[in-house]
DNA sequence: TTACTTAGTTCGTCGATCGAAATATAGCAC
DNA sequence: GTGCTATATTTCGATCGACGAACTAAGTAA
C-alpha cells in the first residue's frame, strides 16, 4: 500500500519551537493517540452495532480462533474481567446478531465454548483490515534503532501504569498531570 | 551486546529469540500498554468510586481549570460525546459526591459552569500524582534520538488509527441464525 | 413584538452490568 | 458406589448510565 514512510508524514503539526521534539510533545502524542484508538473503536463499535465488551470479545475469539484454541464463557468472563451472568448475556448478544455460536465443550459437559463464525472473521477484516495495514506499514516502517527505542518506551511506560517495583528516580519533571 | 539499556527493563519478558525487538514485538507492547493503561483507569475509578465518564469529565475540568478556562455542561457534552440529559445527571453525581460545584456562567445566564472543587484537584493528584511522575520520568530518560523515534512512531501511528475513509461497509450484522 | 435557537432539566426507557440463587456436571474422599 | 465440594452456566431482580422527547428559560434576529 502506498503508506508513506517519511519520518514527517502524517496528520499534524510538528514541534513548532525546536527541532527535537521534547517530553511534553512525546506525553502529548502519546494522548493524542489514546484519543485517535478510542475514536476509532467508537467508529468500529457503531459501525458493527455492538458494545465495547462484545467488540473486544470478538477480537479474543477470532485471536484464540487463529491459535487454534478454544474459549470456554468462564474464560472470556475472565479475560474481559465481568461477572459469569454478564457473559451468558454478552454471548446471548453475539449469537442473536449471528456473530458466534455455542458448542458443547468437548470434554467438560459443564461448559459451553464460543466460537466465532466465518462472517464474523470477515466481517472483522473488512472493518478493521485496512487500518491494522496501516499500523502494520508503520512499525515495519522503523529502523532497528527506532524499534528498540519504541520498544524500550513502552516496556518501562507499562512499568510505570502497572506500577510494579519502580526504582524511584528523583522527581524533578513539572507536573503536566492531565 | 553493547547494547545494556536502561537501568532496569523493569516488567518482564524481554525479546526471547532475537536481539532486537521485532515489529510484532513493538506491535504486542502497545497492545500490553494499553491493557495496563486500561487496567490503570479502572483501579483508579473503582478507588475513587465513580464511572469511566466521571473520570473523564474531572480530568477534563481540571485541565481546563489548569488553563484558566471555565467549561459550560454543554462543553462537557461535547467533549464526552454524550447528551445534555447525561451531563445533567453526570454532573448530579459529581455534585452529590461533592467533586465539583455549579455556578453561574459569567455572561450567559442560560448556562451552568462547572467547576472542581480544590478537594477534588487533591484528590486527583494524590491517586495519580505518583504515576505520572513516573510516566514523566521514563519520557524524560529517552535521549533526542529515542525521543524523535517515539515522537515519530506516534505521529504516524495517530495518522494509521485516524485514516479517515472507511472503504468497505460491513455487511452489517446479518442475522445468519445459524 | 414574534419566531427561532441554545442551555439545561425532567421523565420514561433501554441496555449492560452486577449479586444471589438455581441447576447440572465434575472430581475427590471414603 | 455415596456423599461433599467445586465449577460452568443460567435466571432473576436490581442498579447505573446513557438516550430521545418534551419542557422552561434565556439569548438572537426578523
Amino acid at each position: 500500500m502506498g503508506t508513506e514512510q517519511h519520518p514527517r508524514a502524517s496528520s499534524g503539526y510538528w514541534y513548532p519551537e525546536h527541532e527535537h521534539p521534547t517530553s511534553v510533545d512525546v506525553l502529548n502524542l502519546l494522548r493524542r493517540y489514546r484519543a485517535a484508538e478510542a475514536a476509532m473503536r467508537a467508529r468500529t463499535r457503531s459501525s458493527m452495532a455492538m458494545g465495547e465488551t462484545d467488540l473486544l470479545a470478538l477480537r479474543l475469539l477470532l485471536q484464540a480462533q487463529r491459535r487454534g484454541e478454544v474459549l470456554r464463557q468462564r474464560d472470556l468472563g475472565t479475560a474481559l474481567g465481568i461477572a459469569s451472568p454478564s457473559v451468558t448475556a454478552l454471548v446471548d448478544r453475539l449469537v442473536r446478531s449471528g456473530h458466534v455460536r455455542r458448542e458443547p465443550h468437548p470434554d467438560d459437559r459443564r461448559a459451553t465454548i464460543v466460537v466465532p463464525t466465518t462472517d464474523t472473521d470477515h466481517e472483522v477484516r473488512a472493518t478493521l483490515g485496512a487500518m491494522h495495514r496501516r499500523m502494520i506499514d508503520v512499525v515495519d516502517g522503523l529502523d532497528d534503532d527506532e524499534r528498540r527505542a519504541v520498544a524500550s518506551f513502552f516496556d518501562r511506560m507499562i512499568a510505570a501504569v502497572e506500577h510494579l517495583d519502580v526504582h524511584e528516580a528523583p522527581a524533578k519533571a513539572t507536573i503536566t498531570a492531565d
